[in-house]
DNA sequence: ATGAAAGCGCTAACAG
DNA sequence: CTGTTAGCGCTTTCAT
């Protein structure tokens, strides 16, 4: 790779003018500018940008953490902020972190080595205290999907509402004919699923439908746990007509034991998923769910990001944290009547 | 962030010293070994690696390529490449292409002023002579999943033998009774689609059924195109009763194809699918498909791409090309009868 | 308007 | 066994 040197030689100006025309920042002669120009363009000269890097104390990388990529939300996610990343010329690494804290606290400490601008966090559940300790120490960062309730107003959060989303939802359900809602309640340390049951629980109440605690499927290990809780549900004297799982994988998992036991959908029972994961659509019958704008939320808390970053390199601190709340969307398919 | 000078002067030493105990390449007096050691405890030092990358030439990042991650089998792969790469110090980098060329040349040329050690692509379609070039300047790169023929015993490729894994299943579908084995498949543009085909082809001929052009569903726009080919193939004075998709996507659709027109699966048709993603379990019916070792694959990438980058860094050029081929494993489940 | 020089944090001869 | 020195490629004062 040809170097600054190579083409300041070439075009008879030292490494300082090439710097020079190359950012922009400083008036040129533009005689020479258009020398240095084309000395540029004969050696197909990049700026290498690690030593850029190291001179400016800051990479031109961002990380994104999530539990895995093989969950069927974060490649949505990651989309998005990757799009926005590279058109601002950003790259984006990848750190799947299997929701373990150690692994994740190691990636954080690696991270830091490399002169990460900034991160965009969707893994951590129940203690984040080392998120939380990332920004204090000035690393621009934004919670993405994933936060405590505590990190409201104190972190950057991009997510929906996912108890008015749940509630919307639900309280569809009802206005569409349903009484006895049953719930496939995700794991109850991870914030948003108790707001979702939260919406769950108000739009009963304001639908003047009685809880039943035996209705709600409580996950216990995995989403398949969902398969023999939904099979038992279904057997009680007074099953339910409807289902709402907090999220789509659930759904699926739902929509599998109904099937296995003869029970049609949406004939005798509705599912309403939550998410709208790609394979949402395919799924038969295609599936009713409350969409979140998975890919929206990437390019958002990219961009957040980025503004963070800026922010940080003019002021020499982070700007205070912004919550964005983005909308959800009923979509309706064929798994509801 | 503190650096190694400050470890230095804490421990009495000289900065040269800090790097080789924490190198151990050179021998360094215990006493003193333990004194550094201290220090660097104290200090909770982490050596800068993008200091370390501008000096050694090297910088634990590779890079890899997919069309988007949103797509199905990549977000296996790239966890495969991902878990290799952390036990190893890599950090991956996550480039979507769209399959654009140009995007992909843009983010090739970005690549290289960032020092990445090594590519892992599975992005480009017909061709890649940009990929190719990316080799014979001397960057340790595989190809996996997608490759040209060409390619072969030139490039690094990890993949299955899609002719052969074709030919099992369509066989496997001939052994269990099925005489009019329809195909829907993929763009053929792509080399491993052909090879599907091939296999298909000669798994007929084997079986001594005759081809029928009439059965073979071209992609034109999209894996929904299948939608309305599966239907009129289905019209067919002679209609199929298997088909064989050459992805878990399309199989996805004629499913849904055929569910729409109430033909059932396996009982009228059945259906076998090409990758075994992460939903091919969970549709209805669960579907047969020959598996691909996905997350194997994106492991074998990555393995040989360090051992790429260990043999250029002690020999200084790229070792032979090695192609791994994977072996499929057919997966029975209950779209097949 | 441009060049010289210093320095980002690290490693690797080269001395001693 | 350890310190000094130079340099990876770039940007940025500070002179001129």
């Amino acid at each position: 790779m040809t170097n600054i040197k190579d083409v300041a030689s070439l075009a008879g100006v030292s490494a300082s003018t090439v710097s020079r025309v190359l950012n922009g920042k400083s008036y040129v002669n533009e005689a020479t500018r258009q020398r240095v120009l084309e000395a540029v363009q004969q050696t197909n000269y990049r700026p290498n940008v690690l030593a850029k890097s190291l001179k400016m104390g800051q990479s031109k990388m961002i990380c994104i953490m999530v539990p895995s990529i093989q969950n069927s939300i974060f490649p949505e996610i990651t989309r998005g902020v990757e799009d926005v990343a590279r058109k601002n010329g950003f790259s984006v690494i990848l750190c799947n972190t299997d929701e373990d804290t150690a692994v994740e606290k190691a990636y954080i400490d690696k991270m830091k080595t490399r002169w990460i601008d900034g991160f965009i966090v969707c893994s951590s559940i129940g203690d984040a205290s080392h998120i939380r300790a990332l920004r204090a120490e000035g690393f621009p960062l934004v919670l993405v999907n994933r936060f405590a309730e505590e990190d409201i107003g104190k972190m950057d959060i991009v997510s929906v509402d996912s108890f008015q989303a749940a509630y919307n939802g639900v309280k569809y359900l009802i206005t569409t004919g349903h009484r006895r809602i049953a719930l496939a309640y995700g794991r109850e340390e991870l914030f948003f699923y108790r707001e979702r049951y939260r919406g769950y629980c108000q739009a009963l109440a304001d639908g003047g439908i009685p809880y039943d605690e035996a209705l709600v499927m409580r996950e216990t290990s995995g989403s398949d746990s969902f398969y023999g809780m939904t099979q038992e549900v279904m057997r009680l004297d007074s099953p339910p007509d409807a289902i709402f799982t907090t999220s789509d994988p659930k759904a699926f998992v739902v929509m599998h034991a109904l099937h296995d036991m003869g029970v049609r959908i949406p004939r005798d029972v509705s599912v309403l998923g939550f998410d709208n994961v790609n394979l949402s659509s395919m799924v038969e019958p295609p599936l009713s769910t409350v969409a979140q704008p998975l890919y929206e939320m990437g390019a958002v808390s990219a961009k957040n990001l980025l503004r963070q970053i800026r922010y940080k390199e003019q002021n020499g601190q982070l700007p205070a944290p912004v919550r964005h709340v983005l909308e959800v969307n009923l979509v309706v398919r064929r798994s509801t009547r």
